[in-house]
DNA sequence: ATTTTTAATGTAATCGATTGCAGAACATTT
DNA sequence: AAATGTTCTGCAATCGATTACATTAAAAAT
């Protein structure tokens, strides 16, 4: 209740009859100041509860201290992982966080980014929207030498820095883990295709197909929102395809999850019908029956990377106009839901 | 890269040949600035590029504009549903989010707290961590006037704003259900019962024994920290009980996930031979086999109640200190894991 | 035409820290 | 003891907005 002004570092001087700017050096534990002076400032501070005015700071040095986060979404596992690894670097090297989320809209996007620009970031981490098509609204950044990074869903073609997995290989090698598996029909679902994450998965999955000398089939390429409804609806949609499929690449364990549980209800086997690999590796993945093949994508660690880079720039300790892109490891998880042939799935 | 000086309202002033002031009342919209200076004002500021300088404005009015989040975890869905809910109102509201994560240890949480006390936030949003006992790290606030709202887990007879559900009620209900569907001995997992989440959803858990003619049993009470690996333990522990119980009510619905995943590969039917309950609806309860009957817990709604709350009180709506409790709807939902008569599961 | 009232704008202090430059205090060398 | 070099501290301007109070301009009343 008490709301008496807070201490301030004139008071801190005026206290110990010495000036400000000794108080200030002193704070920051410039090694101009002497030790003695520094210990007296410091105890007083302790002792008065002083706590710095980070705005007045920042008015003065024009640094904010803070980094901005733009992800499409907020409500999954991905996305939460991302944040939990961002929040985790970015909070030690002593940067606030402020968070937006476009919930998948390129309108929604372009407001936050014109939000975090005028909140004035020093740096930016984001992730892009499914319709997203036009990057303007990062130009702004750019301009006034703001850093950007993105992830996950980044710019085809840019030539900023990304943090991403290699969503080629990943898509391959489901693909061909299920060829491998004997199948002949191999369903793909998926989403939007301009997000750089969907085509290259598509592409390893065509390029798998061909090696394994099966023909792409447009009806096979199912897109959606990837919402759990889109993985019931494209589960009814596979089962009253003749002849069914008898693989399927779904780049979502959510999805997957649901759109095995409708295959279970109607009495269609999973794998022996129909083997399923999904996508992420989320905690649903090994807990659902059959447990579900999948690929690892780790996204606290991508969080990681990202923010670590951005930070490290911030602090000049590295410069991210050296590096364009930054692959993180991810890979095949094989369990029990792709496995016709029996053989050792892990766990 | 063009590390041009921003532009302030000395420029907009001088351009116009007007005084800083007119063009900063005009900015803020004040009534007293004519129409016609006004436009010419908004007009050139748009032009020029003109964004306000936050850290001007709030060493000035004393105001940070900040609201703090402390959350026991980030990795959670129920903590996650909760950010979402609270981001959004903040947001509106035009207010940033810090966010700090205690990972459930008591001196992460002080040291959070600290911060966000030293970050100058105008008001905080805060759960408990498991093992917090003292409280005197939030006093810093009271001290300051600075309103602090607690969600979910939330200082016993304490006199601040909460915002929780009925966890007894839930306990209550969770038990009765399972002694309605003919469990006579029932497992209850959970946790820290000096949080007041567990405590009350055990003492619900109690009534509902002594109220349906079952008597409590220490050793059916299975308390650990809710992890993936806890639910795997508890699950080889109730195997190993002789007799083995023919019901749990287990207060997370991952942690049951794992747990009944353990049990049907020791061949124990879920309901038939035990019959489970969980607490949040997490997506994963109608999403893994048998569907699993669990607790509403509405986090979004949660973290809605819990910023809306706040932001009024800062903007003076309203008044916190006149609230002392809200409570969240919550109730059970039922599936197919605690039906041991056949009725009628909602899905 | 003069006074009064109202509306619009301006002056200047203020918020709390940072930092270039100047100067004082002290130690070292000759 | 004087000169030189080091180390430490202080002065004062600055960052960009806000706002109490003063002033001017315009409109209304006399």
């Amino acid at each position: 209740m008490s709301k008496e002004r807070d201490v301030t570092i004139y008071d801190l001087a005026s206290e110990l009859n010495i000036s400000v700017a000794t108080v200030s050096r002193a704070l920051k534990d410039d090694p101009v100041v002497s030790k003695k002076t520094k210990k007296r400032i410091f105890e007083l501070a302790e002792r008065m509860g002083y706590r710095t005015n980070h705005f007045a700071r920042n008015l003065r040095t024009q640094e904010t201290n803070t980094i901005g986060l733009m992800i499409h979404e907020l409500n999954s596992n991905f996305s939460n992982a991302v944040l939990l690894g961002v929040e985790k670097i970015t909070a030690e090297a002593g940067y606030d966080l402020i968070i937006t989320h476009s919930s998948e809209s390129y309108e929604k996007e372009v407001a936050n980014a014109r939000n975090l620009f005028n909140k004035r970031v020093d740096g930016l981490i984001a992730s892009l929207s499914f319709d997203t098509r036009n990057y303007d609204h990062f130009k702004l950044f750019a301009d006034k030498g703001v850093p950007v990074i993105f992830f996950d869903r980044v710019e085809k073609d840019g030539e900023n820095t990304v943090v991403i997995i290699d969503n080629y290989k990943c898509g391959y090698e489901a693909t061909a883990h299920l060829i491998e598996q004997g199948c002949k029909r191999i369903a793909h679902i998926t989403s939007n295709l301009n997000r750089n994450v969907y085509s290259e998965r598509c592409r390893g999955y065509k390029d798998a197909l061909f090696d394994g000398g099966l023909s792409f089939e447009e009806s096979l390429l199912i897109i959606n929102d990837l919402s759990e409804e889109a993985g019931i609806s494209s589960a009814k949609r596979v089962l009253e395809m003749n002849p069914m499929p008898d693989g399927a690449f779904i780049t979502n364990d959510f999805v997957a999850a649901a759109f095995i549980k409708i295959l279970k209800e109607h009495q269609v086997a999973v794998p022996a019908d129909i083997a399923v690999v999904g996508f992420n590796n989320d905690a649903i993945a090994h807990l659902i029956e059959p447990s579900l093949t999948t690929i690892n994508y780790p996204g606290v660690e991508m969080g990681e990377v990202a923010a670590r880079t951005l930070v490290n720039h911030l602090k000049g300790v590295s410069n991210i106009h050296q590096i364009n892109t930054m692959i993180i490891n991810s890979g095949l998880v094989i369990r029990e839901s792709s496995l016709k042939k029996k053989s050792n799935a892990k766990r």
